[in-house]
DNA sequence: CGGGTGGTTGATAATTCTCAATTGTTGTGG
DNA sequence: CCACAACAATTGAGAATTATCAACCACCCG
């Protein structure tokens, strides 16, 4: 079961709007809507981005790092909904109250979009609204594939498809360092962290893998494709 | 293990345009938007209405009846990612290709619109498209609740949450008939129907509910909630 | 070096699944 | 209206998977 999250009581919260960086650092949500422009902000290994039940203020684009979102239960167990990798997206999900919580997996850079001018940019051009639509659509999409992970698919085949998933949104080398720890990947996936790395180790020995000091793997992808064989 | 859906070959499709119903059968998906107006259509029990893989031709809005729309694995593994009653709109998801099946529950009336026409009307108002965008981030939503139910809820948490859940798109009666098989409850909650049907005997058992003949149900609500306790 | 965190492994327990048998429900035709 | 077939739901016994609890290891960073 998910236990122990890193306890944070406040979500630190930009003020002010530095200018817009032009050139190469593309500051701007949609091409051609030059109001909407993001602030550079930075979030510390573990910090809260924002939390479930605040006002959501901002909606976010992930620079450098990760993040993870993700939902508790009262009791703790936890089920994180998304990781958010160099270019993602994140924080459009909500209406006025997050329904998540948000915390950088690493030291993060992202830029910060006011939720309000967003919401302002959309109901005046219907490109933007129609983009804002293929956004959620598109997140719909991963969590209905992750509903059939998570409903239906083995121990193996989770850790499997995760890999391959991970491998893909870092490059689709085949090598890589895992950004997350054991817990975050169990709570992505529906298990515990005992089972992750029992996994792990089986598929290590079934040649599907290798691994090097805990976070970086080696995949051999055909064998991998074969342990989850859809 | 999800196994013995009714194969299907071929998806109905409908054809021609019957004439809008003015009046209180309202027909149209969005106000201010008359060009974009449902043809009424039927679907048997157990009928597809579509399926993954095929273009993405229509959505539709239900009338009367259910609808389910799953996904299912090579080996026949199945997981329902919705239940669609009167009222609901499904068929939003997809892109060009549907990423789901589609299927009545019972006999189904639904409205269908086309595709086309209703991206065409998103790209040509702003407003529809908020309102598109809103839709998607609904369901969303729900996506997301459900992958805490699948990712981390125990067995009776699930039915019971589920119980709960289909009362309340049901009336809030706390009194109704379940319009799906256990095969169908099972294929949501990621459980099989035989831990679906023991779950049910323990909560009538603990007093959360009464059953009467297979589908029938009497929550005892204040119950149940503290089955799921969240 | 030492402490802390993160990761692995082992033994055992709990939950859920599987397989099998039985009962209940519904719809149909005699 | 009843008998019967077909399907749906329940229940039981045993197996499999995953979780839990506990110990241990490894690495990092001072």
């Amino acid at each position: 079961m998910s236990t122990e999250h890193t306890a944070r009581t406040s979500t630190r919260v930009p003020v002010g709007h530095s200018a817009s960086v032009p050139g190469i650092n593309e500051s701007v949500l949609f091409a051609g809507c030059p109001e909407v422009i993001g602030t550079p902000f930075s979030y510390a290994r573990e910090e809260e981005v924002y939390g479930e039940g605040e006002e959501a203020e901002f909606v976010y684009k992930v620079i450098s790092g990760a993040v993870r979102t993700h939902k508790v239960l009262s009791d703790g167990r936890r089920q994180i909904t998304g990781f958010h990798l160099p270019g993602d997206l994140f924080g459009f999900e909500q209406g006025a109250c997050n329904r998540h919580t948000a915390e950088a997996l690493t030291n993060t850079k992202v830029l910060i979009f006011k939720r309000r001018q967003v919401e302002r940019a959309a109901t005046g051009s219907a490109e933007v609204a129609c983009q804002l639509w293929g956004m959620a659509t598109n997140d719909l999409r991963h969590a209905q594939d992750h509903m059939l992970l998570l409903g239906r698919r083995s121990a193996a085949e989770r850790v499997a498809t995760f890999l391959m998933e991970v491998d893909e949104r870092l490059g689709g080398t085949g090598t890589f360092a895992l950004p997350m720890t054991r817990r975050d990947i169990a709570d992505f996936l529906g298990l515990t962290i005992e089972t992750v790395s029992r996994t792990l180790s089986q598929l290590e020995e079934g040649g599907a893998l290798r691994r090097v000091g805990g976070r970086q793997v080696i995949l051999r992808r055909a064998r991998l494709r074969r342990v989850v064989e859809d």
